[in-house]
DNA sequence: ACCTGAACACCGTTCAAGT
DNA sequence: ACCTGAACACCGTTCAAGT
């Protein structure tokens, strides 16, 4: 479902739109993502949305896997943008506050993320470098050696961090989080896979039992993403202020 | 290439083998991921290499779908093999010793996981509850109680390490990593590259060149990828230690 | 220059039919 | 019961042709 229709003025009868860019169909390829999830986005289906057929798409994007880099630097733009309106300037931040100022450019990065939740799994498979990703974690690079840590200790920062310097993690047990496919998140079926999770799990599920803030038999009780998510990233952050407190590694 | 061909004894002329079983066509599955590509993996190419028709692959497996939730659930039994030959047993390990105990067997499943390259994309993309997965986990969950953690503790600490668990990391610039298509690996293609990252990325080349151990203008020089994620695995270890030691958080 | 229709070489999968 | 061939509904993409 979509406005695109009707969303800009057009003449009367033919499915003319007021001129494909570049812009204009990467833009509404994330839409299309957005609404209906990353396997709807096709070269048919984003040419029926755009009112087009398929090969014109090609005339604005060289293949489906150039699509999808584009697609993935809307989404890394739109993260640069959330970032730079971060108050203070990164510039403007005391270097000994690295850590804090690393911390909220992440977790601002994530909150982007949050709205297009199919974005992760794109982003993981881009193998180029793309421009926009590389000025970000240009940045966070820069943040951390102004902030004293030696490049070596950045070096091995950006590897620990890995993707969770843009906001998202790997989390093999969280199908509705982040990364996962909306329409294939299944229902928790509580009652069997419960059952079978004791068998196979009873330690997970004796944890679960005491962690988790509704019963564990009620629902299975998915886990606070972005509390866990905190969590992981100060760890991390923590570990790094210690060695570089220990005399830059 | 494939020897499968000849692999086992067969009557002389047809195409009939031993006969099929839903191991072998697993095996097999893994065994073209292994020397084609996960993108090789086609219901049609594993067929051809079975010696079978596409169509028959149904009467083992329900679907493509169910096709990786089977190679995914060898890739993980071979973890587990693989990290129940550790020696001393879990179970005889000093509760103390959580920590050395947790990170072998995180290393001894990236072991395995690096004979596969293509099988971390796949366990990414499994959204529901492998036996197995769910068995290595709940040992992990497990070996940290039985450390001294607090379930709480136990719970954040498997958040934490995400897929980290199972051996393998996101890293965003490491195409030719464990998580990579090897087809995909682009060439460095140094001389325009490091022009381009020198502009849009000063700071990371000026760590870069510090840091690589080979020069920059010569090749890029990828990192050490096992270096990297033991650096990163030990950060968030030692983080959990001195949480626990803090009074089980 | 931009857009199109028909066609090609692939997918996963259904279905009725063979043994 | 297990396997098959033809066919269906999709993909991304090529190509010659339209304006």
């Amino acid at each position: 479902m979509s406005t695109s229709r009707t969303s800009t003025p057009q003449t009367a009868g033919a499915g003319a739109r007021s001129t494909l860019t570049r812009a204009r169909v990467l833009a509404e390829a994330v839409a299309l993502a957005d609404s209906e999830g990353l396997g709807a986005l096709t070269m048919r289906s984003l040419a029926r949305e755009l009112g087009i057929e398929a090969m014109s798409l090609y005339h604005h994007v060289a293949s489906k896997e150039d699509l999808l880099d584009g697609v993935a630097e809307v989404v890394v733009r739109e993260i640069l943008d959330a970032v730079g309106a971060l108050e203070p300037a990164p510039e403007d931040t005391p270097p000994a506050e690295w850590k804090h100022a690393l911390r909220r450019r992440i977790l601002t990065a994530r909150s982007v993320l949050l709205r297009h939740p199919w974005a992760p799994s794109v982003l993981e498979t881009r193998t180029g470098f793309s421009p926009y990703v590389v000025r970000y974690h240009d940045a966070l690079v820069a943040l951390l050696h102004r902030g004293g840590l030696s490049y070596d200790l950045v070096h091995h920062a950006m590897h620990a961090l890995g993707s969770r310097a843009l906001g998202f993690s790997q989390e093999l047990f969280d199908p509705g989080g982040p990364g996962g496919d909306p329409a294939a998140a299944p229902e928790p079926d509580d009652e069997d896979l419960l059952a079978r999770l004791t068998d196979e799990a009873p330690h997970i599920v004796a944890m679960l039992a005491e962690v988790a803030h509704v019963e564990p038999d009620s629902t299975l009780g998915w886990c606070d993403d972005q509390a866990e998510f905190e969590f992981g990233l100060d760890l991390i952050l923590d570990g790094l202020e210690r060695l570089a407190a220990r005399g830059s590694r």
